[in-house]
DNA sequence: TTATAAAGTTAGATTAATCTAACAAATTTG
DNA sequence: CAAATTTGTTAGATTAATCTAACTTTATAA
């Protein structure tokens, strides 16, 4: 059984995995804020435990049985978070620290009847995808608002970025997930936009922010 | 700020003061499932957080602090259980492991938003009386039902045992929390008793098992 | 009321998770 | 390609929570 120490390495290697292709000691170290020897003597630990494939100086790689287990920690995190914005009432700012800590929680059964009550969730509340008990984590074809052209309506689906001052900053402009942008212009100089949505009808947005906003675009709608 | 570990010896303390008057090194190691020396290095250490009096070779008793603590930590363990019973749909005879995890969360807010979601509750669902914010605990005042007489209705109202097993045989007899038991007759040599209730005109229970069960005399219901 | 038993304490070891300091390997760059 | 920089490793210390073994104090009881 992972300590919850243990379970924050493997989510911190199966995120950066599942961004970056190769996980190196020091991007380990720095993520979960440590030192390169603590990393270290823990990796090795891991590997005894077959969750992580370790060589000197190479790259690492979660085994199978360690994705499986990172995938399981996310969904707890994830259904967490869900739970308490839908079922407890949290704003979607509120929920990350709280959800740090129950994802360590061991009851399948609390988690799974945290599923059937959201009814199989999709994603959590930032629009990241929660992991099925398979492991599986369904990829979105997401794209930042960033890359979006001026006319195009486009559907506001995820963010890469969910710290609590970025989205008590979205909560301020009335931005939240499901809305229908529409650009309205676009500056090539500094990436910022001015979109239109419900109740504003022309809101300008710094380049910083338009590419953590992700995005699909209305294939219909693009037409009239 | 407690340790999970320091939160439960503050916890076994609170429980151990709440039922005996005088508390022992061996009874609180014995309580915690550990050595004699693991208890005492740890009750020093509480002591130097200010959580414990302890003098070498005396009783031990909590601080005033200590006794806010560790009142807050059993009341975040009975709203978890009443949260997983009511809102969750877990069984009563389910919920005490998980409750013994998540008491640890720090998060005034997941649980006070549980305590408002069930409507301010005064007891979990085994019976036992939540502390309140201010430490304080309403001590009710039920008697065994081995204590009642024959031809008496009593109130069902909480339980001094709440193993799974012994849950799952109440489960199986039809009793739960708030029924109104009618006496029969009662055993002289075993304890034993004959009870009538719900869908259940004549029940015998063990004298065991009659000491577990905590009622409330019907006051009016005896005279007719 | 002293001997025995029970309870409590001290000393020293172990494991997990962390650190700093010192050193080694790999990579980047002039 | 050799020097400099970055990255990774080893060694050794620290803290929390646990243990066993040995010893001391307190309580019980013959």
């Amino acid at each position: 059984m992972a300590s919850p120490t243990e379970e924050n390495y493997l989510k911190a290697l199966f995120n950066l995995a599942n961004s970056q292709g190769e996980i190196t000691l020091s991007e380990l170290a720095s993520r979960l804020q440590v030192s390169l020897p603590t990393a270290n003597s823990m990796v090795k630990s891991l590997q005894k435990s077959q969750w992580v494939n370790y060589e000197k100086y190479k790259p690492l790689t979660l085994t199978a049985e360690g994705q499986l287990l990172a995938a399981s920690i996310i969904r707890k995190h994830r259904l967490t978070e869900l739970f308490l914005v839908h079922v407890m009432k949290f704003g979607w700012e509120e929920v990350h620290d709280v959800a740090e800590q129950i994802e360590h929680i061991h009851a399948p059964k609390f988690f799974e009847r945290m599923d059937e009550m959201l009814g199989h969730p999709a994603a959590d509340p930032h629009g990241s995808p929660i992991p099925g008990l398979d492991g599986k984590l369904h990829q979105q074809s997401y794209v930042p608002l960033s890359s979006a052209l001026p006319g195009q309506k486009v559907e506001l689906l995820a963010l890469s970025n969910s710290s609590a001052e970025f989205l008590e900053f979205l909560n301020s402009r009335g931005l939240s997930l499901g809305l229908t942008l529409t650009v309205i212009s676009s500056e090539r100089f500094d990436g910022s936009m001015v979109l239109s949505y419900t109740d504003h009808p022309s809101e300008a947005l710094s380049g910083t922010i338009c590419e953590r906003l992700l995005v699909r675009v209305h294939t219909k709608a693009t037409a009239h």
